[in-house]
DNA sequence: CATAGATCCTGTATGC
DNA sequence: TGCATACAGGATCTAT
């Protein structure tokens, strides 16, 4: 499940293989992977057609694909989400169609083309207009809703403090808001929340400023090794541009280990319900507010 | 307004 | 063997 790493990485190899080069041809098979292009695909298709691709960004799980400035019309980009099971491949030309294959751009002058692959039909693309971030920047308006993520420049960590310790709710869910922080996802949140020792459960509002600022640093530290991996890939359905998949499954420590040992204290790691989802934990290293508790046996 | 919950989607794994 | 069900979960929409 692609989060903040796993798009990095994603964004480094269209940065490399597709920055610079010309669409001469999109092809829209599923009109559900534009379904956020809210003019259609044919005109997804129309506005792409014959643009050259200038620079590749992203915040948070968004990326996109600026497209060189025309004169006289806003700049525009096309806009990327994974969702669940979203693969941007950069495939030889005449390679076999995959199964789920929803989208395909010719490149001019290249043995190459750009695929969206998305199995699950959460992700999806869109053309969107660059709008002023207010700071210096340009990003897409469909983007500009959700916050800075943790591995940006710019990211705020005092505003994010104040953020979550304003927050009624449980921690986990605060990470999770895109509007607080963007790029955490599932597995990296209950990674953070392990190493930081805290309960997904516990109030935001409760937490001390040190104790949300460890948190941050866990965040940090957990998406900053999965980089240097290459990203992670559980299965199989998440692969980077070039088709090979990552790797940082090997090094979680409380995602997806149920009744494995904690690696600070032997403890079986524990599943429960949250979110419709799973959260996965150390029930001794990071003990449950009142009231939880009995969620836990 | 803030927060919680339902929903979308399909392949794989599991149970009876 | 075959069918039904659970599960994976990010973003968005609706409800309270």
């Amino acid at each position: 499940m692609p989060e903040l790493p796993e798009v990095e990485v994603v964004r480094r190899g269209l940065d490399r293989w597709v920055s610079g080069q010309q669409v001469t041809a999109v092809e829209v098979r599923h009109p559900r992977a534009v379904r956020r292009h809210q003019a259609g695909a044919v005109d997804f298709a129309s506005r792409v057609r014959g643009r050259r691709v200038s620079a590749v960004s992203r915040r948070g799980k968004y990326l996109w694909l600026t497209l060189a400035a025309v004169d006289g019309a806003p700049q525009e980009a096309i806009v990327g989400h994974l969702g669940m099971s979203g693969q941007l491949l950069v495939d030889p030309v005449g390679t076999l169609d995959q199964a789920h294959l929803r989208v395909r751009f010719i490149l001019a002058d290249m043995d190459y083309e750009l695929r969206f692959v998305d199995q699950r039909t959460f992700g999806g693309l869109a053309v969107d207009d660059l709008v002023d971030d207010g700071e210096g920047g340009r990003l897409p308006a469909s983007v500009a809703h959700i916050a800075r993520d943790p591995m940006d420049p710019d990211f705020d960590d005092k505003v994010f403090v104040r953020a979550v310790r304003a927050r009624h709710s449980e921690i986990k869910r605060v990470l999770l808001d895109q509007t607080v922080a963007s790029g955490i996802g599932n597995i990296y949140a209950d990674e953070a929340l392990w190493r930081s020792r805290i309960h997904g459960g516990r109030a935001a509002n409760g937490l001390t400023g040190p104790v949300v600022r460890d948190l941050l640093g866990s965040v940090r530290a957990v998406m900053g090794e999965a980089l240097e991996q290459g990203g992670t890939s559980f299965d199989a359905l998440y692969v980077n541009v070039n088709g090979e998949s990552g790797y940082f499954d090997r090094s979680l420590a409380a995602y997806g280990q149920e009744g494995l040992p904690c690696g600070r204290c032997g403890t079986p790691i524990r599943r429960i319900a949250f979110m419709n989802r799973s959260s996965y934990f150390c029930p001794v290293c990071q003990r449950a507010p009142r009231g939880q508790r009995s969620r836990e046996r």
